[in-house]
DNA sequence: CTGGGGACGGGGCCC
DNA sequence: GGGGCCCCGTCCCCA
């Protein structure tokens, strides 16, 4: 009997070791997968930050983007009409439920946009990932209207320059420079403020990437050499890549709605400023396009033109625009404006162009909405996710879409042949609107026709006609020799030539 | 590699 | 002159 007790003693201290182990075992066990867990959601988040980043750079080349586009608009009149105009402000995001209510607050009592006068956004929301785009002109109003702006301040490489500044909570946006530090220079600067809280250093670093990139490669047409010499030609709406705007040089005028826009953020905030320069800026239309005659009048917001824009003494506006980009805000725009209401593409922005001339207190919207809504033929938006594509498309609907060169004057001019109407991307002349118009669509990316049968848009309607074949199963052309048949005559013909070139 | 075929851009013609 | 259409060349993909 006692060694039986002995023997459950023994069991039972053998027993508590083995649990004791077993529950050692355990928690070294979930330690373990703990730091690896940890470790993963580590990782995850940095990820995260990191898409996040880019997802800033890119809502901030858009927005980027979409500002140059109004500011073409606005820039691009009659030589004779001084623009005044003031983008207020542009909000714009997908799901966010304040979208569309911000509210850009007009300075009271001015009628100029000073400086040091930063734009703010009320947000109000103060939430995570919000970025607020700050463009500041420090235009040298003091020069006075027919002064001509010689340059931009930063000699060196001023494509590239962009300062970025760290704000306080609540601070509105300040620009980085003084502009009195170089008094006797117009300028205008620009300042992307950013209110994101998250590593703003590695932001600038990767943003810094980005505008080299935008700025260095901003053509995709190989087959265009001029363009790729010329500065000033902005980059295909279809690329990655920002366009570049110069309106440094440009008389500058501000207009005074100028617009207080509470960031409302208390992250830190970063600026970033971008400086032109008058030297690199191309001025490639001048000797086929004479501004001075007014003759631009039919070209709207031409890329090249801003570079002739200063040899003019017209006053173009080239205003501060302030950019709220907020991460899912959906952006409000005129509400019966698009949705594949059939109407051409170019009612919306003409829409807007013109209730930002009539209105100057209007709220901003951002037309970046538009982009994937609008659609003149189908319901459907089709391949074309660019919205810079659409962007550009919202210029060249509008009624300024083809620079016109100058009746007699210039090389164009002479025989009924000459390609006189240019195209306002590329400088390619052509001998008719249509030509050109339909050209533009290269650059574009639009593509009004969409195929009934399928999700497939074309720029073309013959393009689109001879893509119905394909549904149709259409094969008109046979060959009399071996009756195979072909959707065009030409493969016919080819066909032909190949396989029965001896007969 | 080759041929067929689709997509696309430019030029020209016709109404 | 504008719009539509066609022709042609080129590029690319795929079998």
């Amino acid at each position: 009997m006692a060694n039986c007790m002995v023997f459950h003693t023994q069991i039972a201290s053998i027993m508590e070791v083995l649990a004791n182990a077993a529950v050692a075992e355990i928690c070294k066990l979930v330690d373990d997968d703990y730091a690896v867990f940890r470790l993963e959601i580590t990782q995850s988040r940095k990820e995260n930050r990191a898409l996040r980043r880019k997802l800033l750079e890119l809502k901030v080349a858009r927005e980027r983007a979409e500002r140059t586009m109004r500011e073409r608009v606005l820039t691009s009149r009659p030589s004779s009409v001084k623009i005044l105009d003031r983008y207020r402000g542009t909000a714009r995001g997908e799901g966010h439920p304040t979208g569309g209510q911000r509210s850009f607050v007009k300075p009271a009592g001015h009628n100029t946009w000073r400086d040091d006068q930063p734009i703010t956004v009320d947000e109000g929301g103060g939430t995570s990932n919000q970025h607020v785009i700050v463009i500041e002109s420090a235009d040298a109003e003091a020069a006075g209207p027919g002064v001509k702006q010689e340059r931009t301040e930063g000699e060196e490489d001023p494509w590239h320059s962009r300062d970025i500044q760290t704000g306080v909570a609540g601070a509105p946006p300040v620009a980085t420079e003084d502009p009195t530090t170089v008094p006797a220079q117009p300028r205008t600067r620009r300042s992307i403020t950013e209110v994101s809280g998250t590593q703003n250093a590695v932001l600038k670093s990767e943003t810094k990437t980005l505008t080299h990139r935008l700025l260095n490669t901003g053509s995709d047409h190989k087959s265009d050499p001029e363009r790729l010499g010329r500065p000033g030609c902005p980059p295909a709406p279809g690329s990655e890549y920002l366009p570049v705007f110069h309106h440094s040089q440009r008389m500058v005028h501000s207009r005074g709605d100028s617009d207080m826009l509470d960031t409302g953020g208390d992250d830190p905030s970063c600026s970033y400023t971008t400086e032109m320069d008058r030297d690199n800026i191309s001025l490639g239309l001048e000797t086929q396009t004479d501004l001075s005659r007014g003759d631009w009048n039919q070209y709207s917001s031409s890329v090249y033109s801003e570079g002739c824009l200063d040899k003019e003494e017209e006053v173009i506006v080239v205003d501060e625009v302030t950019v709220k980009v907020e991460g899912d805000a959906p952006p409000t725009w005129n509400a019966d404006s698009h949705l594949g209401d059939g109407h051409s593409q170019g009612r919306d922005f003409l829409d807007y162009r013109e209730s930002l001339e009539t209105d100057l207190n209007v709220t901003a919207h951002s037309p970046l909405h538009l982009f994937g809504d609008l659609d003149p033929v189908s319901t459907s938006m089709g391949p074309s996710d660019s919205h810079s594509h659409i962007l550009f498309d919202q210029v060249l609907n509008s009624n300024d879409r083809v620079r016109v060169p100058a009746q007699g004057g210039g090389a164009t001019s002479g025989n009924s042949k000459e390609k006189r109407f240019l195209c306002m991307f590329c400088n390619k002349g052509f001998s008719c609107l249509q030509k050109v118009e339909r050209h533009q669509r290269v650059h574009t990316g639009e593509k009004p026709y969409s195929c009934t049968q399928c999700e497939k848009r074309f720029s073309r309607q013959d393009h689109l006609k001879m893509h119905l074949k394909v549904h149709t199963g259409e094969r008109p052309f046979a060959c009399m020799h071996c009756g195979k048949r072909f959707s065009e005559k030409r493969y016919l013909r080819i066909h032909q030539q190949k396989n029965h070139s001896t007969l």
